[in-house]
DNA sequence: TTTTTTATTAATCATTTGTTTAATTCATAT
DNA sequence: ATATGAATTAAACAAATGATTAATAAAAAA
């Protein structure tokens, strides 16, 4: 693995991750990655030409990480939507607790460029997977309640994302540290798929 | 109104708000703010004596706008739980359909400088309003499910605010119009005090 | 070993950006 | 009408920033 890509390489993308994560693109300078990376300034643009295009790799890159871990659970055949909930849950949750800058810098640099969503394959997905069928079905059944699907994944997806975005506001008005604040966040892997289903169900 | 206010000086932070609500700001430049405003570079210093300083005072009164409208609603003696859960998502929704990139910017720039939140007065009276005392009396009454307040509201802020964040890819996914989106956001403002009732009450 | 290609470095360039200055216009009060 | 202070302007400055260059070192190929 990597064996195509020097040590330099990979220690300038590592580096502009990181500080893209963190301050976004505009507040990060070619210096600050050359410094971060410990690398000089001009390998920057010897292997990525300018650092618009170095952003748009690692953003790609991530962008495809994050939708892969999502579309796994959602079209896996075996499992029920109460399974599926409680996997996405943890999964999600997991992976956010381990970078939890990722969801506001993809939400807030797609906003400045949508179309490079446009290009990913897996978006337009997840509106059709096994998820979302399995609750089509339940509404068909009469188990769960009617609603267009897109609410229902928005749903889903706001009570698992959206408290790690507002994570300075609830530790500053909670006094938790971050510890604390991660431990809320555990807690949630088991509250989330009752309330969504308490949310459906008839 | 506005009597101590030149006219410059209003057009200078009417321009420097929407381009920092729009491009965050580290992406916005002086003379951007300048171009926008039709005014002389040099009024921005003048005015405000520099972008760091004319950028706190629209952030500030940015948040202060922002959480005196919620204050309003959750302390109102008069209202039910049930009432108040309708009226905060009326009332949110409606103030973020007018100004959509409020959220992404008071979130992303406070994860920058959360001390700014901290000056707010009103920010830890949420968590001590009338609306979470409500809650946890239903809680003793044995009508609503016990759970952490700090869960409850971050649920109700996070199915209320989320979807604006998102939608840049909702949009997308689902091929609407910001006419469509704005509809869409608009049904949920009967949806969402529905679903939270559904998954408090036992 | 010698040659050729690749990687790395320090220095430099051309813009951009936040801010200031000095001159000028405008408004207000005496 | 004149003087005084506030508002506005064009020009300039200094620092920061993205990118390039020319020279050197290291690695690979011959």
């Amino acid at each position: 693995m990597n064996s195509n890509y020097s040590n330099t390489e990979i220690k300038i993308k590592d580096a502009a991750k990181s500080l893209f994560l963190k301050k976004g693109y505009s507040a990060t300078t070619t210096r600050d990655i050359a410094r971060e990376s410990d690398i000089n300034l001009a390998m920057l643009n010897y292997y990525f030409r300018s650092k618009r295009k170095l952003f748009e790799i690692i953003m790609f890159e991530t962008l495809y990480e994050f939708l892969s871990k999502m579309v796994e659970v959602y079209n896996d055949e075996k499992t029920s939507l109460e399974q599926k909930l409680k996997l996405c849950s943890e999964k999600y949750i997991d992976m956010i607790i381990a970078e939890p800058l990722l969801p506001t810098f993809v939400l807030n640099e797609l906003k400045n460029n949508p179309t490079s969503f446009l290009k990913m394959p897996t978006t337009k997905m997840i509106m059709k997977s096994n998820f979302v069928a399995q609750y089509q079905e339940g509404v068909t059944n009469g188990i769960y309640r009617k609603v267009d699907p897109i609410h229902f994944v928005t749903n889903v997806l706001s009570v698992i994302v959206f408290p790690f975005m507002c994570s300075p506001i609830i530790m500053k008005i909670e006094n938790l540290s971050k510890k604390d604040f991660n431990i809320m966040m555990t807690e949630r892997k088991k509250l989330i798929p009752a309330w969504i289903i308490q949310m459906i169900k008839k």
